[in-house]
RNA sequence: CGCGGGAUGGAGCAGCUCGGUAGCUCGUCGGGCUCAUAACCCGAAGGUCGUUGGUUCAAAUCCAGCUCCCGCAACCA
């Protein structure tokens, strides 16, 4: 069988994740689900980022001790996650023993052979935020965020040679064009950095004690790059003697799905430390698009922030899925608002969804006491239906393969509105006022039966419930994912599966909250 | 002249590589149907395709300039 590893980015475990930041383990989800479906054998990983100047710092404000604030941040990140119904293999965090234990030998082995070295990292330092910054941070040579005067300064850091491999990367990545997606993302790597020439990366800080000692210099502490990006092999299995035979299965990885903003770390830094390593660099990484509060960033500041869980407690979390996966598009930025998930909800998955399973098996019930099986009394017009039905799966393929989720989505639901049209276009309530349409009226319910199936089947990476739920209300366990022609429906007393919400009504209750 | 992406009916997008009646979903309006969740099906209105100029018999689509928006511009996770 064939292997598929898809990671998340891990969750920086300074606080609850929004939506937005929520989406990334959805999507993530519903690729690791489909390539379940399609025979794959997949290993999912997330999971939370639990060191660093700021995690020390806010446990302080909160009078615990790291570990005790990332053990809670943990759970809640892991509590949303399950609540997304998020299929994961794994879900890892960096305080984990063994990632810190391998992570020092990572860092001994780069160091050992000539990649990390000793320097002084020089910054310009603004004494009373307690922040350095770059040169090209810097505002009219003052410190960006209180506009004071700043001094240079400089203390001791280990640095890895990214110079080094710079023209193997690039190299790598002129050799594989999908590598980084989209595709104006790899322009900015390409332009912004390797063109110009890589700095070397400063790997270690003296400032804060939240996190993995440097082996042989305890004043130090290894930096985020080489701990966090470590994540991705150190759990499924990587030691530097190799790893053992379940990393050697899964890696290398074949997408990393990240944040638009940590594309940097991962095409760059990422890979040279791979190849630093000398393993195989992932074969994709995708930076995905944000999701936007109307057209606003969601921020605390700006106090537009949503949070899954209380989006699913409103609308269920197939609403909440299908809203994310569907509307955010592959490279531009979605925007989400209560009106507009309402809208979608209302449209897709209420009428043409919805509705349309009711309808059919209503009519299963009223006109055959459910039971319905395969007749040919067949004429032109299903022809066109069951084409549909039989493409849909390799119309998806064709989305799913570019990670355009939304398009993928779209295809099930162009098969679902023919399948509207096809009961208007076949009138199955008039055939049943004539008795001789009898075996005509079955084959009319029996092609939709398949059709609302191989849709409830292709929709499942998607919307896991809402899948589970419409084969449980067809009474099949059928999983076919092709019109087939020896099937036998019992259907059950039909449920709606999506109410029609009403928008004004349901505003009002959001904002008397 | 730092690099890159974008600007298409009320909203969100496709079309641009390989020029030739501007397409999809939602919304609005009208009609049909009654199996169904005031749903479903059909039809209509609505766009000088950011702007200026060029190439061409013909440009949303090619070329040049301009305007606006967004991302990136390295040690912040």
């Amino acid at each position: 069988m064939e292997k598929y590893y898809i990671s998340t980015a891990i969750a920086y475990a300074s606080g609850k994740p929004h939506i937005g930041n929520t989406y990334e383990i959805v999507l993530a989800d519903a690729i690791a689900r489909y390539k379940r479906n399609r025979g794959f054998d997949v290993y999912f990983q997330t999971g939370t980022d639990e060191h660093g100047e700021k995690i020390e710092g806010k446990a302080k404000e909160a009078s615990l001790t790291p570990q005790e604030f990332v053990d809670d941040k943990a759970r809640e990140i892991k509590r949303i996650w399950d609540v997304m119904n998020t299929s994961y293999d794994a879900f890892v965090r960096t305080t984990d023993s063994h990632h810190k234990e391998v992570v020092q030998h990572i860092f001994q082995k780069l160091f050992d052979q000539g990649d990390i070295y000793l320097d002084k990292y020089e910054g310009w330092y603004c004494t009373p935020c307690e922040s350095f910054w770059t040169e090209t941070q810097l505002l009219d040579g003052k410190c960006p965020d209180c506009g004071r005067e700043v001094s240079k300064r400089s203390e001791e850091a280990y640095f890895f040679k990214l110079s080094k491999y710079q023209d193997k990367l690039l190299d790598y990545i002129n050799s594989h064009p999908d590598f980084i997606q989209p595709e104006s993302r790899k322009n900015e790597m390409i332009n912004n950095f390797l063109k110009p020439g890589l700095q070397d990366l400063c790997v270690s800080r003296t400032t804060f004690d939240w996190g993995i000692r440097v082996p042989f210099n305890d004043k130090h502490i290894i930096y985020v790059w080489i701990d966090a990006l470590s994540n991705y092999i150190t759990f499924p299995g990587y030691d530097v003697n190799g790893g053992n035979e379940h990393f050697k299965k899964y890696w290398p990885a074949d997408l990393h799905l990240i944040g638009k903003d940590i594309i940097r770390f991962h095409t760059i830094y990422w890979p040279i430390e791979l190849m630093a390593l000398g393993l195989e660099l992932p074969k994709k990484v995708f930076g995905h698009p944000w999701l936007l509060q109307g057209g606003d960033k969601m921020s605390k500041s700006k106090g537009n922030i949503m949070y899954a869980d209380d989006l699913v407690d409103l609308f269920g979390v197939d609403a909440i899925r299908y809203y994310v996966l569907h509307e955010i598009p592959f490279a531009n930025d979605g925007t989400i608002t209560y009106e507009l998930i309402m809208e979608r909800i209302n449209s897709d998955l209420a009428n043409v969804l919805g509705n349309l399973v009711n309808r059919t098996i209503s009519m299963a019930k009223k006109y055959f006491d459910g039971r319905i099986t395969f007749t040919s009394d067949s004429q032109e017009i299903d022809n066109d239906l069951i084409k549909s039905v039989n493409d849909l799966p390799i119309n998806v393929d064709t989305k799913m393969d570019k990670l355009e989720i939304g398009n993928a989505i779209d295809e099930i639901f162009n098969v679902l509105r023919k399948s509207n049209k096809y009961i208007d276009d076949t009138m199955p309530w008039s055939l049943a006022k004539d008795d001789s349409m009898k075996s005509r009226l079955e084959t009319v319910l029996y092609n939709l039966l398949e059709a609302i199936r191989v849709c409830a089947i292709e929709i499942e990476p998607f919307l896991p419930d809402t899948s589970k739920e419409i084969l449980r209300q067809l009474g099949t366990d059928v999983l076919d994912n092709k019109y087939c022609d020896n099937n036998t429906y019992e259907v059950s007393e039909p449920v709606p599966i999506f109410l029609r919400i009403d928008i004004q009504k349901k505003l009002e209750e959001i904002s008397n909250k």
